[in-house]
Order: C-alpha cells, then sequence, then structure tokens
RNA sequence: GGUCUCGUAGCUCAACUGGAUAGAGCAGCUGCCUUCUAAGCAGCAGGUUUCAGGUUCGAGUCCUGACGGGAUCACCA
C-alpha cells in the first residue's frame, strides 16, 4: 500500500465512523500538495462538504485529527479553504524509502497480467527508405511495446511490411530499365536507399514521357475537353498526371503489366521482387538496429492480401455483411454511427479492409492473442474505426481489446514534409546527425578523453540517440508536432541528455561510495524539501506507469522522467552527499540510487538508454 | 459541406479521473565552477489558456456555438 491508498483508507475510515458517510476509499482525492502550501500531501474536502453539512474548517480538523491519532505517519495538517494539508512524518519516510530502495528495479511493475498483446508499428512500404515519419511511428510502437511489457504483458512485436503493389512495381521498373544490373554494394549504397533512388528515378521517366505527351495532338484534345473553364494547359497537366499515369502512359501501362504478372506468380517478375525486396530489408534491418528496435514477427503484404476473403464469405452466409447487385459485398456500420464499408470488390478482389480482417485472424491463430495494438497516422483513424466495429460485428475473440495508437503528422518549421519537394527528412541521416552533433559537445566538454575509443563512440550514440528520440516522444501522440532539426540535437533543457546527465551524476557518486549504502539512517530526522520532493516523484511511478499503459501513452513517461531529472538536479545542487553526517549520507545515497534505477527504467520505456558517463 | 481532431508565453511542449496563484524548456537578460560531472543550479522577464456562452463550490480540462489549423469522406492503401 502506497501512501496515498493510505491516507484514502483513513480518511473513508475517519468518515464512515465520525459521520456514519460511506465513501470509496479509491474515491477521495489526495493530490501532491501545491508549492507555496505547507504539507506535503493534500485531501481535496469539498465533495463531502455538503453531503455532510459540515464546514470545511470543522470536517478537516476532524479528519486530520483522526489521521494523527491513529497513524504515527502524520505529524500536523493545515486547512486552507477545502484543502486538508498534511505532513507526513520523518520516520514515515524512512520507510518509504526503505521500501522503495529495496524494490528499485519491481517499483510499479506487474509481473503478469495474463494478457497477451500484439503491437504493430513501422509497416513500410518497401519502395523507399524510413523516414522522419516512420521514426516517430517507431518509437511509440516500441516504447509502448515497452511499456506493456512493464504491467505484465506478454508483447509481440509486429509490423504489415507493404512489400506489393503498384509503388513497389515502379522501382523495379525503373531499375529494369536504367539499372543495368547494378547491385547496392556495387554502388556502395545501403539497399533501401538505392531501391528508393529508382522509385524517384521512375518518377523523372514518367515526367520525361509526360512532358513529351503533352505536346502529342492526343493530349490537346484531352486539354480541351477536360479542362475546367479558364484552366491554363500547365496548370491542367500538373493535376491530370495520376489520370495520364493509367489511361495513355506507356511506361504506366508497362508498369501495370508488371503488377499482373507478378499477382500470376511470374518467375522473373516475382525473381527482380524478391531480390529487390531484398535489398530493402537489409537497409530497413540497420535502420532499426541503428534505433535500438526489434521485432519478433514480421507480417507481409504478399502473404496476407488474399486472406480474408473466405471470412467475408463466411459472415456473409451468417448474414453479418451483405451483397449488392453487382456482387460486391458490404458492411453495414450505420448502427455503429459509421458507414456502409466495402469488404469484397464486385471481381471478387480484395482492398485493406479485407486483408487487414484477414491479417488480424492469421496473427489470432498464430498468436492467440488477447488485444492489439495498430500504431498508424491519423489518417486513418476512420479505416481502424470501421475495422475494429467489423471485427466487434463478427465477434472476433479479441475485438473488444483493439487499440488505434493514432498520432499526429511531423511538420517541418517550414511546413509539411513532401516527397516531390525533397523535403522529407532521411531517417538514417538524421541519426548519424544527432550522434555527430553528440561527438561535437562532449568533445567541447572533454569529460570523456580518458576512455578508449569504441566506449566513447557508444556513448556518443546514446547520447545524441537520447536527445533525437526524447524530442520525439515527449510530445502526446495525438497531437501534430513540428520537428526542429535545430532543437531535436539540443542537449540542454528539457532534453533526453538533460536526464541521462542525472542518471550519470549519480552514478559517479555512487563508484565513490559503493559500501555506505549499507549503512543505518534510522537517526536521521531532519528530511529537507528537496529529499522530499524526490520521495514524492519516486512514489508516484507506479501510477505514471499505469496511466501510460492504460492511455498507450509513453509521453507521460517522457514527462516524469524529466520531472524527477529536474528536481534531482535541484537535489544535487543543494545537499552535500559526500561528507553529509553518517545517517544523512546513507539516507542520500539510498534515495539517489532509487532514483537512478528508476529513471534507467523510464529511460529504458522510451527506448533510451543511459551511459554511465558523459 | 458531413465526420473526427487540435488551438496554452515570441518558439517547442506540460498540467493525473474537473481542484489552490496555469508550469517547464528554448530564445533574451543577471548571477554561480580551488567543494560529489556547469550537458548543471539560482534569478529576471514573458499569459484575458483563440473567442462567446453554459454546467458548479471550483473549468485550460466537461457541454453548446463561433473562429482558425489539420485529417478524412474511393470497388486506393
Amino acid at each position: 500500500m502506497n501512501i496515498i491508498q493510505l491516507i484514502q483508507n483513513q480518511v473513508a475510515d475517519c468518515l464512515s465512523k465520525q459521520f456514519d458517510h460511506t465513501v470509496a476509499a479509491s474515491d477521495i482525492l489526495v493530490n501532491v500538495t501545491a508549492k507555496n502550501f505547507e504539507g506535503d500531501y493534500t485531501v481535496v474536502l469539498f465533495p463531502f462538504v455538503k453531503a455532510l453539512r459540515q464546514s470545511p474548517q470543522a470536517l478537516g480538523d476532524t479528519i486530520g485529527k483522526a489521521l494523527i491519532d491513529n497513524d504515527e505517519t502524520f505529524v500536523s495538517y493545515n486547512i486552507i479553504k477545502g484543502f486538508l494539508n498534511l505532513e507526513i512524518s520523518a520516520i514515515a519516510w524512512r520507510k518509504e524509502l526503505a521500501k522503495l530502495f529495496q524494490q528499485k528495479e519491481s517499483i510499479g511493475r506487474i509481473e503478469n497480467a495474463g494478457v497477451k498483446t500484439l503491437v504493430e508499428f513501422s509497416s513500410p512500404n518497401t519502395n523507399k527508405p524510413l523516414h522522419l515519419g516512420h521514426i516517430r511511428n517507431i518509437l511509440l510502437g516500441w516504447s509502448c511495446s515497452q511499456i506493456l511489457k512493464e504491467v505484465g504483458h506478454e508483447v509481440i512485436n509486429t509490423q504489415i511490411v507493404n512489400d506489393r503493389g503498384i509503388a513497389v512495381c515502379k522501382s523495379m521498373m525503373a531499375w529494369k530499365k536504367t539499372g543495368n544490373g547494378l547491385t547496392p554494394k556495387e554502388a556502395g549504397k545501403k539497399g533501401d536507399h538505392f531501391v528508393g533512388d529508382y522509385y524517384v528515378a521512375y518518377d523523372q521517366l514518367l515526367n520525361k514521357e509526360y512532358q513529351t505527351w503533352q505536346t502529342s495532338t492526343d493530349a490537346q484534345e484531352v486539354y480541351q475537353v477536360h479542362k475546367k473553364e479558364e484552366q491554363s494547359k500547365e496548370d491542367f497537366f500538373k493535376t491530370y498526371k495520376n489520370r495520364y499515369f493509367n489511361s495513355y502512359s506507356t511506361l504506366g501501362e508497362e508498369t501495370k503489366e508488371m503488377l499482373l504478372k507478378w499477382e500470376e506468380g511470374d518467375q522473373e517478375t516475382k525473381e527482380l521482387w524478391k531480390t529487390m525486396n531484398g535489398w530493402v530489408y537489409e537497409g530497413f534491418e540497420e535502420t532499426y538496429k541503428s534505433l535500438k528496435v526489434s521485432f519478433d514477427q514480421l507480417y507481409y503484404e504478399s502473404d496476407t492480401y488474399l486472406l480474408g476473403k473466405d471470412i467475408i464469405e463466411q459472415q456473409l452466409t451468417k448474414g453479418k455483411f451483405y451483397k449488392e447487385e453487382d456482387g460486391s459485398i458490404w458492411v453495414d456500420l450505420t448502427e455503429q454511427g459509421l458507414d456502409k464499408k466495402i469488404l469484397l470488390r464486385s471481381d471478387g478482389t480484395s482492398v485493406y479492409m479485407t486483408q487487414d480482417i484477414g491479417t488480424a485472424k492469421q496473427r489470432y491463430d498464430d498468436h492467440g492473442m488477447n488485444s492489439m495494438v495498430y500504431v498508424v497516422g491519423n489518417e486513418q483513424d476512420y479505416h481502424f474505426k470501421a475495422l475494429f466495429e467489423t471485427l466487434k460485428l463478427i465477434e472476433e475473440p479479441y475485438s473488444d481489446a483493439l487499440f488505434h495508437l493514432s498520432y499526429g503528422m511531423v511538420d517541418l518549421p517550414t511546413g509539411k514534409m513532401k516527397s516531390r519537394e525533397g523535403t522529407v527528412v532521411d531517417a538514417d541521416d538524421l541519426v548519424a546527425e544527432v550522434i555527430a552533433e553528440a561527438r561535437t559537445s562532449a568533445q567541447e566538454n572533454g569529460n570523456l578523453e580518458d576512455i578508449e575509443e569504441t566506449e566513447r563512440e557508444d556513448i556518443y550514440a546514446k547520447i545524441g540517440l537520447g536527445a533525437l528520440k526524447y524530442f520525439i516522444i515527449k510530445v502526446h501522440p495525438k497531437k501534430r508536432m513540428t520537428f526542429d532539426p535545430k532543437q531535436s540535437v539540443d542537449m540542454q533543457g528539457q532534453t533526453g541528455p538533460y536526464i541521462q546527465n542525472a542518471y550519470v551524476r549519480i552514478k559517479s557518486i555512487l563508484r565513490k561510495n559503493e559500501d555506505a549504502l549499507k549503512a543505518n539512517m534510522d537517526s536521521y530526522e531532519s528530511i529537507e524539501d528537496a529529499e522530499k520532493t524526490l520521495l514524492i516523484d519516486l512514489l508516484q511511478f507506479p501510477s505514471v506507469l499505469q496511466e501510460a499503459a492504460k492511455q498507450y501513452d509513453p509521453s507521460a513517461i517522457a514527462n516524469y522522467s524529466f520531472s524527477l531529472a529536474k528536481d534531482f538536479h535541484r537535489f544535487y545542487h543543494e545537499v552535500r552527499i559526500l561528507n553529509a553526517s553518517d545517517e544523512a549520507k546513507a539516507f542520500r545515497l539510498q534515495l539517489i540510487e532509487t532514483v537512478a534505477t528508476i529513471l534507467e527504467r523510464s529511460m529504458r520505456l522510451l527506448g533510451i538508454e543511459m551511459p554511465s558517463r558523459m
């Protein structure tokens, strides 16, 4: 039982005994006392004032006295407006610290919640390298997965790899036409970038062809027929490109043929596809490695895009879905406040929805999970609403525990990232950049000169990645965020390195004092505010973790770690440790070691590693 | 236009299920390194929480309506 629960119980008990008023302990609001007020914890009295027809003062007095009489945890109280502020005794603080110190690694952790959760994230297309948007996705997914593990879920990290379709064929086509059999190795390029280059090359080929076509009589005719009034040629052809690709382009024609061939299982096409996707996967793997994330099982669209049809046919006969005259199959979600959604085209081929239903089922057959989290951008909010309702409708066993971790787009200070305008921030470049920045910074500080090269590089990476990851993960997922490259490599203030630095400072002290941890602190009476603040922070960790897990919100952990680090830095300046009295020293060493552990654990939940020095 | 979502300091972000005088960081200005790592600390300045109503002991938070940004409304994914 933690202090807050203790207070809740005592207050409930008192209300029941003194006023014959029954309240669930958990309904009693207990806060950390606001700054500028005397006390450590605060009971909010307003909710009971009316019901008991007592003045806040009288009510507070009754409760305050009862608490002090009953329990040595409380030493004094004061009442301001409807707030009962309680002061906690030194004995109680020491007990709390002893407990915290003893638990350290397991504070707030749940061993086995008996829940198996599958977390899907990253899920890239295989025609270009990962970019900043993927980084936000990956960090959210990874962190979410770590948090769920921490509260006792068995977690499986997965993706749905979008490895087929017209976009993938575009890269293949361009390579076929212009690649001359070149491989990434020969080109000295990372495989995903190599393939991405051909995706870009394809667009250039298409543009050239399009330009030429625009001068043809065909094109003139199209312009005359389809232009909107007063629309200039230039303007018209800008918007017509997609239709050109579908109806006139020979390159487009060829590419679509390739897609058909792929679907028919044409040997040569499949070979090329396998080879090029292989290059991409090698590249992705490297990026994931540099970001320190990993997956347990991948699902490939090429394997799953045909799944789901059977389920849909089956549910059709059960009457859950319905068939239009043209043969297409739909689900009616109007009762759920949504729309009608198509599940199978009239020609019997599948759509996105078909595949997702099939993949979900496949995953259930593979893993028997009871819940799933999809980390996907908020442009797909509607799709996931529809998917979840559909899965509920057909009574899939996991369907009441589905969550779309929907996150906002990442903007640059200059506006949206646009691949056409080349403003997309590449993931690998970004990682390299933040590490370089950390290196420069560290060299200026000159703290690591006595360490050997490989370890030093390891530390630079931890710091650089710490800065980048923290910058992104601190923002609440659902909020659209601005990514300023300058701010992302900042190492001062509310940043990853600031938190790492708190940890490093603690480690540095502990290295000099390991044996003193066992000393006795029982006679330590004069607990300082800075110490209390840290204890209060530490005691909050379990509820922060719970909340983060419940809301699928890593930013809650990020903000908590910062405030813990901040309170530590202040403590560090205000309080001496090495040359304190024996009992104070013992108390403080246990305190900071616990702080270090919680900092390390919190950051680990965000996918950020702690350096031992910096 | 319908639906969803966001709007907090010059900038980037906080604020637990509604709780006290809305907090941090960056940028700007002032101080603090013979003392446990200055990637740090302390201080100054910066706000009508987009606006208007409502609910109540109490609203940045909930409701209604404006205004502004974004997303989405395909037999695309």
